[in-house]
DNA sequence: GTGCATCCTCAGGTAACATGAGGATCAAGC
DNA sequence: GCTTGATCCTCATGTTACCTGAGGATGCAC
């Protein structure tokens, strides 16, 4: 079960066969053995390894924060509080990132509603849609 | 107050200079003059076409949505139904979003608590958040 | 006339992979 | 043994929306 082909690595990653390859060539797993025909050869701590990685990436993770927190996992003793620290810090992010979210949300909506209300049954002149998009505030 | 140089424009449109000319490389700008010094000269059309990508831009529209956008507005008579069907897709786009935006919270938070419980001292080595981001769920 | 700011045109970099070229190898079926 | 299709290899280029820098010309102020 051990010694899998890249294929294998990447179904039961949860990646593709490229991006495991890109995650080898950013120096985030460790060394990948060969097999005599040239072939990389897996077993399940690089897939596990894989996981970690897609799973941090999916979490919104940079490439360079998964390097980061690697090397806190793989330290002899995992600093689990700088690991938190980068948890509490994404979530920031995210919340900035819901935050503008919202607002455009909202531009949207009332550009929007400027075509429901004067173009109900077609195209009218009175519709303002486009002129509104090149208004200059900021909603 | 008309013919402006390309750093005015940019001022004046909330854009940079390298973005201006990338804009126009992308073909969204009207011909744009050159003086006899083979600079660019803008005038306030220029300037209201750059606003409006500019503004679509931050409302998360792509490039190729604002070529769309712009052909909608620049035709005879604007197609305003055509100009809100995208921005009610895009609406579509950015609710899916912040649906997995919610999702990557919830989880960076149980991850962060996971830490806040076990290591309220110091680091401990009952604190699983390391294992914790390699899980496979996904929830 | 001496700087410094602004402008010009390429060319290459960024993030995180995806895609394709061109070629070798493997496993299955006949 | 041979053909066929799937999988693998490396290397190069594409994607998005710009940013940065090289190398050089021009404009404006003192």
């Amino acid at each position: 079960m051990a010694d899998m082909s890249i294929g294998q690595a990447a179904e039961r990653s949860g990646c593709t066969v490229a991006t495991v390859r890109h995650y080898e060539d950013e120096g985030l797993l460790k060394a990948i053995g060969r097999a005599s025909n040239g072939r990389r050869v897996y077993g399940w701590p690089d897939i596990h390894r894989l996981r970690f990685v897609r799973r941090c990436r999916d979490l919104g993770f940079s490439i360079g924060d998964v390097r980061t927190l690697l090397g806190a996992a793989d330290a002899p003793s995992p600093d689990c509080l700088a690991v938190r620290d980068m948890a509490v810090a994404h979530i920031d992010r995210l919340r900035l990132m819901r935050a503008e979210i919202d607002t455009l949300e909202r531009s949207l909506l009332s550009l929007a509603n400027t075509c429901n209300e004067a173009c109900a049954t077609g195209r009218s002149p009175a519709c303002t849609i486009v002129e509104d998009l090149g208004a200059t505030a900021s909603g």
